[in-house]
DNA sequence: AACCACCTTTGACTTAAATCAAAGTTGCTC
DNA sequence: GAGCAACTTTGATTTAAGTCAAAGGTGGTT
């Protein structure tokens, strides 16, 4: 089916000529730059679904780039109940959490056939002591990420159910868009209950709300594959324009 | 009152001898290291309460460390709601969610008179540069704010309104320490509508449950006044020993 | 292609926290 | 220090989402 054609760059594509260059570390760099950068990733073999990129409690080597393909993070709390923490796309770069005590918080695993950038930390680092333009763009992904989580915890602090899941679909329409791809028709890479468990909703109240949202004609949903009929009613429930599209 | 003995370094004190040197940018940095960064920073006079240290849309032109008192982070949703993102106390740096487009995303307003640092971004950016020490704090101190939206993301997705007041409780009780205050007995600075909004709970329940914490001996409190009496129950409640000290 | 494990949907009932309402406190201003 | 506005507490009622239960789908494996 359409939906099938992701993002598939060859394994080891240079960032120069890399698909999500826009999205990731490389954005305005000189080519010159770039190369550095190439020189310390690493581009290993596709990761299968349901393996692990890294794990809580793993020393920081490494960040990730995601190529393609799509990352959950999640972290087991005290009572031993998974928490899922955020869903990652290709261009956006996991591990950051790590950096403050050099330990991984939470795990990464590959919801689909994945491929990454390995960006060794310490080398990454050193790079941007003399690459004005890295420095500036770690300290962007960063912040944007704080942005993010806070977005998120408004999402999760005001809004109802239906609003939730509502962003939630525009949310993934809209980075769907930047990468892209159709923002009116993609597959869901996470199951019902990861969608909940992200929103802080349980899987039955996942369902019926899609359900719902499918009755009302807003969009056509059938297992995985969904299609936004209605985005503008989507944005409308999620709280306005894209003040929640950052999740 | 006891509790008044805040923090209240002197108005211009270098960082080198300032009291919170070990929370802030400064920590590992040598001392010629740490005279460039004074160099930079500009310590205005005293912020009184319910003034504005900036506005949601201001654009970003210095970060700023708090010396003493506290400051709200919020921002209005579209519905002009206002939305409690944080509170910030001594050693704790702001303004980091506005790097990634050069615009404060939110408004922080100081809740009690607060003394802060401004270091002006452009050249704290170039001065780190050429200071790896202050490179990596900068990178640390974001991190760590990405992985403290995180733990407090799960605390309002998985924890009922109990959980998340002892967490709320924990929290302050365990940043009134590492700044060298007593860890059971402090002044919150904030309304219960404040703590409340931050929590995703109403005032209300806000006070139900402190009422109740109150009737079981767990803490004291009187208006805004606390004395935490059984701190490791509300460590309990909290969902087990520092996972949420984080928020 | 049949089986099985896992995922999803739908319905009935329960519950934690919100809402509505009103009284009680606190502390700031004149 | 009296008055008032803002904050806080407490109680009664409502409701959104959770829980429990069971049936219906899906897709991967042999």
């Amino acid at each position: 089916m359409a939906l099938a054609k992701q993002i598939n760059p060859l394994p080891n594509v240079s960032c120069q000529r890399c698909a999500i260059k826009p999205l990731c570390l490389p954005v305005s760099l000189a080519e010159s730059e770039i190369e550095y950068l190439d020189g310390i990733i690493h581009r290993n073999r596709p990761l299968r679904k349901d393996n692990h990129l890294f794990r809580a409690g793993d020393p920081l080597t490494s960040l990730y780039a995601i190529r393609s393909g799509s990352i959950k993070s999640y972290t087991i709390s005290m009572d031993g109940e998974e928490q899922v923490t955020g869903f990652h796309l290709a261009g956006e770069v996991i591990g950051l959490d790590a950096v403050h005590n050099g330990n991984h918080p939470s795990f990464a695993i590959a919801l689909e056939t994945t491929t990454v950038c390995e960006i060794p930390f310490e080398q990454l680092e050193e790079l941007s002591s003399f690459i004005p333009g890295l420095r500036k763009q770690l300290l962007r992904v960063m912040s944007r990420e704080i942005y993010d989580d806070q977005s998120l915890m408004l999402l999760l602090n005001k809004r109802n159910a239906e609003s939730r899941i509502a962003a939630f679909l525009v949310s993934l329409s809209s980075r769907c868009s930047r990468r892209g791809f159709s923002p009116t028709e993609f597959k869901l890479p996470m199951t019902r209950a990861d969608a909940g468990n992200y929103l802080g909703l349980t899987i039955e109240t996942v369902s019926r709300i899609l359900s719902r949202f499918n009755k009302q004609g807003m969009i056509q949903i059938q297992g995985k594959y969904l299609k936004i009929l209605d985005l503008e009613s989507l944005q409308m429930l999620a709280g306005g324009s894209c003040d929640f599209c950052a999740i």
